[in-house]
DNA sequence: GTTCTTGCAAAATATTTGCAAGACG
DNA sequence: CGTCTTGCAAATATTTTGCAAGAAC
């Protein structure tokens, strides 16, 4: 599917940010931060439209959030099929970059008495399968 | 342990910064943020310090940081018997409140083919103990 | 044409660094 | 006293907001 496609189907107006984002994290195999894209992009846009964008795509699921403890910042694309389901994300240690694990479904473990869970996140870190290879 | 035990065993300084901070720490069933820690001891310090202090015992192992999608930092206790252990966090999207689910191990589940992992974060969210029990 | 989106300027927030003064052991 | 830590000022980074001009449909 192609990014105005995606946008039309979630009743968003088709603009060139919009689209350009969507195109970057649609071709990447791997999430990226505001930063690669805005490069990638070639500083298009103004930083301020980007993370309006942003907003606007997570808000209607299109993209998701990972926020890795050193406060680094990717966003992924959520594929249909994934929405709903809880994936796994993991960060490489060696070239900092975040991967989606679609196949890593979280279950939930046991929560203590009292606890309700809505959602969980894991975050995995370590090397990634480009980086083993190339140790 | 008090604070100033815990510096002298890692080989730190005991300065007012640093017991101050695993004062609150220690005394609070949640992780606490910088500005929450800031509060407790009445703007005594200067935010500068407080990170390098953070920093110092992260890097000691005697703090460890948690940081949810939505960019809330907090910081916890690493309890001796639990530091090497993986223990999941839980965020409460009611109080905003973190805990550490020590009782919650961490399995990494089975990764893809070439993917190493080191460790491993995650972040439940939902309702916390007290809040499931005043809604 | 109406409504939503952008760019710009500016503010709020978070975090880091250099350096001189001060506290710790 | 020598070394590590603090406070202050300032730089950098990140994210948010208001508003008028511009694009989408």
């Amino acid at each position: 599917m192609k990014p105005g496609e995606i946008l039309r189907q979630h009743n968003l107006k088709r603009t060139h940010c919009r689209e350009g984002i969507l195109a970057a994290v649609m071709q990447s195999d791997s999430a990226l931060s505001e930063h690669e894209i805005r490069e990638q992009l070639g500083e298009k846009f103004d930083r301020t439209t980007f993370y309006r964008s942003f907003k606007t795509l997570q808000d209607s699921r299109i993209l998701h959030k990972v926020v890795v403890d050193n406060q680094v910042v990717k966003y992924a694309l959520d594929q249909m099929a994934v929405t709903s389901a809880q994936h796994a994300h993991f960060y490489c240690e060696r070239c900092d970059r975040v991967q989606c694990l679609e196949q890593v479904q979280l279950s939930t473990p046991l929560l203590p008495e009292g606890f309700k869970s809505n959602s969980a996140d894991m975050i995995i870190k370590g090397l990634c399968n480009h980086c083993t290879r190339s140790v």
